[in-house]
DNA sequence: TTGTATGCGTTATCAT
DNA sequence: ATGATAACGCATACAA
C-alpha cells in the first residue's frame, strides 16, 4: 500500500551520513566533514584524507544539504518569480540564470504569480521561510511593495528585465529606451507619419522606457501623436493586443499607417485583429513588436521587432547575484543589455506620401 | 561594503523563532509549536492558543521550514527535470504542476538537463541531497537509468509526457499513439499516398508511439512507406527538422506529397527547408506537426497539428504525486490524456490523384 | 592534524 | 493541557 512511503523511509534510515563514514574510516565525523568540504579550515594529513574520501565514495555518502543549511543559514537555493512562465520571454532568462548559478551548486525555485500581487507577496514569504539565498524578481514595478518586502526580510534581490523608479535594488535590464528609439527612428525613416502605439502599464519600467523611446523620437522629429492613436493594454498578451488594436482601428476618422506595439505578443494580437477585419499587413497597416520571441520570422508577414538578449540578461543577473553574495558592491545598480532592430515584412514603406 | 550580507545576518539574527514567541507568551516553545501547527496532537486550551497566536502575529513569527525539514525529513519541495525549458511544451506543464502543488505548500525546483544524461543524473543526486519530496521527470526514456536512480534513492517519481517500457513508475502522458493515428487517418482521407515521415529517437515513448500510430494506420490502409521516406532526427528541434527535410526532399526520385513530422518544432524546420528550396506549402508539399505550441496558427500556412493538453497533463501529474505521498496506490500506472486534431492550412488535399 | 562539544530551529515522544 | 527533552545531520570554535 504505502509502498513508496515505506521504501522512502527505509531509504532515509539507510542513508549514509557523516558519522557512518567516520565510523568506517576510524576517525571522528568532524574530520570527515573537513575532508569532504573543500575550504574547511584546518588541514588534514593526506593519508587520512584519502582514506576518508574512498570510504565515503564506497559507502555512497551524499551530504544532507538540509542539515548543512540549518547550520550555515544558507540553502544555496534561489527563487525566480515571474508572472507566467508561459510568456516566452521567461524561459531564456531561466536558462541564463541556471548557466550562471548551477555550476555553483545553486538550485532555482520557480514560481508564477499569475499577475496577482497578493500571490506574489505570498510567494516571497514562502521563499523567505525556505531561506532562499536570494530572489530574482522579473515582475518588478517602478514602485514595488514586493521589492520592499524582500528588503525588509533582508533577502538579496536582483531584478531582471525591469527596475524600480529609484533603482533600489540591483537589476539587469534591456535597454528598452534605446531599443524603442531605434525602432521608432526606423519607422520614421520608412516614411510613416500617421503612427499609433499600443502601450503597457506605466508602472513597469520596460513599458515606460519603451513609451519614452517612442515619444522622444517622435517629438524630436516633430511628428504628432494624437490621443486617439494611443491605447494602453492592461497586460502584454495576444488577447489584449487584439482588443487594443480593434479600438485603434475604429478610433478617429482614418486608420493609422503603422502600429508600434509594446511587445511581440501584443503585436501578434494586432496582426490578428487586422486579419479579422481584412486589413493586409503591411500594405494597409504596418506593425512592429518588441522581444523577438521564437517563431516570429515564420508568421505572415514576419514581424519586425527588437531582439533582446534574454539569455544574457538572465546570466548577467545570476552573476550580479553571486557578486552580491560575496559582498561585492553592486555597480552600476542597473545594468543595461543591448538589443538589435530586426526589420522584417510586417513593416512596410510609406512611399506615396509627400510631406506637406 | 558587504551591506547585503550584513543586513542579511542582522535579519537572520533578528528572526523570531518559536522560543521567542514562547518567551513572550509565557509558555514553553513546544506549546507554541503545537498551537501554531494545525494537526499537532494534543489539544490546547483556547485562551493559551489565542494568546500564543496573537503574540506570534505581533512578533511576525514565520516558521523556519529548513529546521522543520531536518526534523520531518520532508522539504515540501519537488523537482521538475526537463531537457530545456525553452521548448514550449514545458511551461504549460510547469503551470499545471504548480496549480496542483502550490496550494499544498510545495515549491518547484526546475532544472534543465540540456539533453545530457550525465547532467541529468547529477541533477537527481543534487535534488536527492536537497531531500526533495519527489521528482517530475519529463525526460523519461523507455529504458531509463535516471528512473532507476530515483528508485534506488527512494525518491517518489512521476514521469510526465513519457513513460518507461515496463511502466516502472507512475506517469501522465498524452495519447500519442491515438493522436498520431487520427492525424495519419486524416492525411490518408485527404488523398495522400506518397507519405514521408520525420521520426524522433525511438528510446522515447512519445516518439515510438507516434511512429507506431503512423505505421499501423498506413499498414492497415495498405499504404507503403519506403525507407527513403523515413528520416529520424536526433533531437526534436527546428534545426534538426530542417536538416531532415532537406534529406527527405533529395532522397528518391520524386519528392513526397506530405511530410508527417513527429512534433511542431520539427515541422517548423520542415517548413523552413521547403521555403528555402522554393516549395510552396501545401500545394507542393503538405506538412503536419504535433503538440500545438503557441503561434502555430499565425505562421504561413498555419500548421496542422495535434493539440495536447499540456497544462492538464502537468496538473494530473501533480495530483498523482500527491496521491503517492499519501500512500495511495497508483492506478493505472500510466494515465493517458486525450488530444485533438487541428486541421489547418499546412495540410492540403490530393485531389488530382486517382487510386490505381 | 584531529577530537570534543555546542548549536542551528524544529518536531515529537516522553513525562507531569 | 502543558513542559521537558531528545533527536534531525551538519559546521565550527575550541581543546588537545
Amino acid at each position: 500500500m504505502a509502498d513508496g512511503k515505506t521504501k522512502r523511509a527505509e531509504h532515509r534510515a539507510a542513508r549514509v551520513k557523516l558519522s557512518d563514514v567516520a565510523a568506517a574510516s576510524g576517525v571522528h565525523y568532524s574530520t570527515v566533514s573537513r575532508v569532504l568540504r573543500p575550504g574547511a579550515k584546518g588541514r588534514i594529513s593526506d593519508d587520512v584524507a584519502e582514506r576518508v574520501r574512498s570510504v565515503a565514495k564506497e559507502l555512497g555518502y551524499h551530504p544532507n544539504s538540509i542539515a548543512a543549511s540549518l547550520r550555515t543559514q544558507s540553502t544555496r537555493s534561489i527563487g525566480l518569480i515571474v508572472h507566467d512562465m508561459n510568456d516566452p520571454v521567461y524561459p531564456p532568462i531561466l536558462s541564463g540564470i541556471e548557466d550562471a548559478l548551477s555550476p555553483q551548486g545553486f538550485a532555482v525555485l520557480v514560481s508564477n504569480t499569475g499577475y496577482d500581487l497578493n500571490v506574489e507577496l505570498d510567494i516571497v514569504n514562502r521563499m523567505a521561510a525556505r531561506l532562499v539565498d536570494g530572489i530574482f524578481l522579473a515582475t518588478t514595478r517602478l514602485q514595488d511593495p514586493v521589492v520592499e518586502r524582500c528588503q525588509e526580510l533582508g533577502i538579496p534581490l536582483v531584478s531582471v528585465l525591469r527596475q524600480t523608479e529609484q533603482e533600489t535594488s540591483p537589476a539587469v535590464v534591456n535597454d528598452c529606451y534605446g531599443g524603442m528609439r531605434v525602432m521608432t527612428e526606423h519607422v520614421l525613416a520608412s516614411g510613416f507619419r500617421d503612427i499609433a502605439v499600443i502601450l503597457a502599464p506605466q508602472y513597469l519600467s520596460t513599458a515606460r522606457e519603451r513609451w519614452h523611446g517612442i515619444k522622444d523620437t517622435l517629438d524630436q522629429a516633430g511628428v504628432a501623436l494624437p490621443d486617439h492613436r494611443i491605447v494602453a493594454v492592461p497586460r502584454m498578451s495576444v488577447k489584449e493586443g487584439k482588443r487594443a488594436t480593434e479600438t485603434l482601428l475604429t478610433a478617429g476618422e482614418s486608420r493609422p499607417d503603422v502600429i508600434i506595439c509594446v511587445n511581440d505578443l501584443v503585436a501578434i494580437g494586432a496582426i490578428r485583429a487586422c486579419r479579422e477585419v481584412g486589413l493586409s499587413i503591411p500594405s494597409d497597416v504596418s506593425i512592429t513588436g518588441y522581444n523577438d520571441i521564437p517563431l516570429l520570422d515564420m508568421i505572415n508577414p514576419a514581424l519586425t521587432t527588437v531582439r533582446m538578449q534574454l539569455h544574457e540578461i538572465g546570466k548577467a543577473a545570476g552573476q550580479v547575484m553571486l557578486a552580491q553574495f560575496e559582498g561585492q558592491p553592486v555597480t552600476p545598480m542597473t545594468q543595461r543589455v543591448g538589443c538589435a532592430l530586426l526589420v522584417r515584412g510586417s513593416l512596410g514603406q510609406k512611399s506615396e506620401s509627400q510631406p506637406t
